[in-house]
DNA sequence: GCAAACATACCAACCGGTCGGTATGTTTCG
DNA sequence: CGAAACATACCGACCGGTTGGTATGTTTGC
């Protein structure tokens, strides 16, 4: 019943997940997966039917393990919905370290190639990053209506925060350097507390 | 000189933009360039050394093309900077039309894939990215000083509005609209009506 | 008439995917 | 019980088509 060896199948998402990110989807070939999770094109096949369903499979991972990582993250404590929403936000330029293929998105990577060519992966990746914005809006909700901030949907600011995001891991690859996609998000920090009426800190975003 | 010659290089690098946004770079083969520009394999090698020469070549030709198309366009007209400065994105959302591979980026696109494995087209990309970003600096500078807006390098925000049309370009390709980075535009520009303490636009963000 | 601008034919390496087979359980049933 | 029947996980050689690139010939424009 319960597929009790499923190492490879864990280790080819891992894997999937971390060459991905640094070759990019169509780059990476199935035999650099095997290699990367030390398993043979066998194993890979009795996993995944195709190259284009570990891109899917590997989206679905994507989402549920940075689901538990965010769920777990301490920017929940602040009783303030407003306080919550700028610390995620602060933790989210807390993950910009390392080399450039360990902060980025998977799945913004992935669908850049796939979306005119695998709906599948384009549809995960969507749902991966839409999915993950979404867990924002009751505490842009119920900022709005604490600070009186009409004329936007949450909805929309949550999306905008990932909009900055990906383009900050944009500017952070064409410069080699997380230092730029830091900036960007200052400068959403900023948006916020001006938006939100809030004080603005005073120091400078380079 | 004579129209006949070098056309094939033109029209290669036409070719290019356009597989390349569709197809992303790797997935786009020496082929369906020859087969996209019609002309032939030799054609192909006459001009370009080899297939990530095409990638530089087509970078360069991007930064070439889109500098005269923003030269040209008529948000220059305002005589203050700030205006100016909200004309560009009011510009930049009027060219949000037609399909994705019609209106996103082809130097964002190709650097999410290059660069770990082909430097000079990273390069490339960066570099038309940077440059396109600071021909707004003059006028973010003056508008800041009229404004008495400090604690911001001017750099960084020309940065931003790069990084948020990239943050669109993504999500656009997700959902296969141009809505969504329209939206993202708004916030922009909401940002910078704040930023420099104008009035906000009563119209809700979607 | 000569060099640049193409065209044609071809190649070796590579790629996604297949296939026959093995090892190790797990289920079924007399 | 116990053995036959079946299921799962994995192996790695192999296949046919594709890919970037080359070698060589032909056309074009000054």
């Amino acid at each position: 019943m319960s597929p009790k060896n499923t190492q490879a199948r864990e280790r080819l998402l891992e894997a999937a997940r971390d060459v991905i990110r640094t070759k990019g989807f169509t780059a990476t070939t199935v035999d650099d997966l095997c290699r990367s999770a030390g398993v043979t094109k066998g194993a890979f096949f009795h996993h995944f039917k195709s190259k284009e369903e570990i891109g899917v499979e590997a989206a679905h991972y994507w989402s549920e393990t940075t689901s538990a990582l965010f769920a777990g993250a301490p920017y929940h404590e602040p009783a303030d919905p407003f306080d919550r929403l700028i610390a995620y936000l602060e933790f989210r330029k807390m993950l910009l370290a390392g080399d450039v293929p360990d902060f980025t998105c998977l799945v913004g990577t992935m669908v850049q190639e796939t979306y005119e060519s695998a709906p599948a992966i384009r549809d995960a990746c969507d749902a991966s990053i839409t999915g993950h914005a979404m867990t924002l809006v009751p505490d842009i909700r119920a900022a709005m209506d604490a600070h009186g901030v009409t004329g936007i949907a949450p909805e929309s600011l949550a999306m905008h925060t990932q909009a900055v995001l990906q383009g900050g891991f944009i500017l952070a690859k064409g410069r080699g350097s997380s230092e730029i996609a830091a900036d960007m998000v200052d400068h959403l920090i900023r948006y916020i507390r001006l938006l939100f009426k809030m004080p603005v800190p005073e120091e400078t975003i380079q």
